[in-house]
DNA sequence: TAGTGGTCTAGACCACTAT
DNA sequence: TAGTGGTCTAGACCACTAG
C-alpha cells in the first residue's frame, strides 16, 4: 500500500479510493483505513471533492535525530572519536533509566564529538547488552541510530532533560574549552516502543552549540 | 459522544462498541469511527478482546505550556513580580522574530519568576502590540498565556531554542546567583496558527531549573 | 463459551470541486 | 454533470480475553 507512495512527488495526486477498489477488489471501507494509516502518518494529504495527494513532508523539526544528522542540518560536519568502548554491569542510575536490574551487562560507549574539525561534544552512550548480542565484537558502527535500526530498535522517541552547567576540569581538555566554561548537559532516554534502548548523557560546548526544539506541532 | 468520557476515571472501561450501537441505534462502524477520534485524541484506549477504557492522560511534556503551569506540573509555587511593562519600537532582532517591521509598536514585558519563594528565572517578553489593543493599558494579566487565549491568540506551537551560559552581571542581583554562575538561556518564539504571537527571552538558574523535553510522541 | 475489539464487505447518500 | 472524499448502514468472520 506504501509502495504507492513510495517514489512519488509532493503534491502529486494519489489513485482515487474508487480506483483502488476495482483495482485491488476490495471494499472501499477497507482501502479508506488503508489510506487513513497514511494520512496519519503524514504521508497523504486528503482534499474533500478534489482528491488525495501525496502531502508535503510536514516539519521535521521534533523529530529524534541523532548528531550525524544534527550536524548535518547545521551544515556542519560530523566526526566521532572513540574513547572508550566496554562492557560493564549497570550502576544504580544506569539501571534504572535503561528499566534493567542494577549490575545487569551494559555496553558504555564514550565518544568525543567534532563538527567541522573542532570538539562539540563529549557523550557517554549506555545500552542494554542483551538487545545488542555481539555488539562489541563486531566493528563500531558509524552510527548507533543506524546499527539500532539494522536490530529493529530505531528509537521513535525520546525523554531528554536538558541543563547547564560549568565545564568540569576532567573534560575541558577534551573539549578544548577552560573548566568553568559554560557547558550544555543533555541526557537522553531514547525509546523504541515501549523498550528503553539506550540511554545518554552529553556535554555540549555552549559556544558552539545552541538546542533547536519545535513545541506542540507534528513532527 | 465525548460527554460518554468526560468525567470518567483513567482506567475506567467506556460502554463496549455494540452496546452503543444498540443504545444509540446506529451502525457499528459509526460508533468506531466515532471512538477513534478520541482514541486518537488520547481519550480512550482500546485493548483487543478486553475493552475500551478511559485512558491514562498521556505525558504532556512536548505540549505548549506557561511558566506557571510549568512549575506547576513539578509541584512548585510559581510567583512572578514585574520589572517593566511598556511600549517600545521593534528593534531588528524583535521585529524579525515577530516579522513584523522595525520600528512598529510592540509591548516589552520584563518579569523576575519565582518559585517556592526563590528566584527562578528572568523572562522579557515582545509582543505585537496590535494584536493586543489596550494591553497595556488593562491589568496586566497574571498569566500571559491566558491572556493571549482570550483573544483568540492562545500559542499552538512554539519554536524554542536553549543554550547555555554564564550568568551576566545586570542578571545576577535578580536571579540571586553570583555572576558567573551557570545559567539556561531560553528563547521562544510562540506561534497561533501561522500568526507569531510572542517572542520571549528568559534566563533560568542552572541550580534550579532542568528542562525536559519529550520528542518524536504525541503530546 | 460469551464478549470484546479488528477487519472487511457491498452497497448508499451527502457536500464539494471541476468541467 | 461526473468525480471526489465524508459518512453511514447492516451485516460478517477473525483473534483474543476471561470466566
Amino acid at each position: 500500500m506504501r509502495t504507492l507512495v513510495s517514489g512519488m512527488a509532493p503534491g502529486s495526486p494519489a489513485p482515487s479510493e474508487r480506483e483502488l477498489v476495482s483495482q485491488f477488489g476490495v471494499a472501499r471501507m477497507t482501502v479508506r483505513q488503508a489510506m487513513d494509516a497514511l494520512v496519519v502518518e503524514g504521508l497523504l494529504e486528503r482534499i474533500p471533492g478534489k482528491g488525495t495527494f501525496v502531502a508535503r513532508p510536514r516539519r521535521t523539526a521534533s523529530a529524534i535525530t541523532s548528531y550525524t544528522e544534527e550536524m548535518a542540518r547545521r551544515g556542519m560536519l560530523a566526526e566521532s572519536v572513540t574513547l572508550l568502548a566496554r562492557r560493564e554491569q549497570a550502576g544504580p542510575g544506569v539501571a534504572r533509566a535503561l528499566a534493567i536490574s542494577e549490575g545487569e551487562p551494559i555496553v558504555h560507549w564514550r565518544r568525543l564529538r567534532r563538527a567541522d574539525g573542532a570538539p562539540m561534544c563529549l557523550e557517554d552512550a549506555y545500552l542494554t547488552e542483551s538487545l545488542l548480542p555481539g555488539f562489541l565484537h563486531a566493528q563500531l558502527p558509524t552510527s548507533l541510530y543506524d546499527a539500532l535500526e539494522q536490530r529493529g530498535l530505531r528509537p521513535t522517541w525520546a525523554e531528554d532533560s536538558i541543563n547547564a552547567d560549568l565545564c568540569h576540569g576532567d573534560e575541558a581538555g577534551h573539549l578544548d574549552i577552560d573548566a568553568g566554561a559554560a557547558v550544555l548537559r543533555h541526557s537522553r532516554r531514547a525509546l523504541s516502543g515501549d523498550k528503553v534502548v539506550m540511554v545518554s548523557r552529553s556535554v555540549y560546548r555552549a559556544d558552539r552549540f545552541t538546542l533547536w526544539v519545535q513545541i506542540g506541532r507534528d513532527a
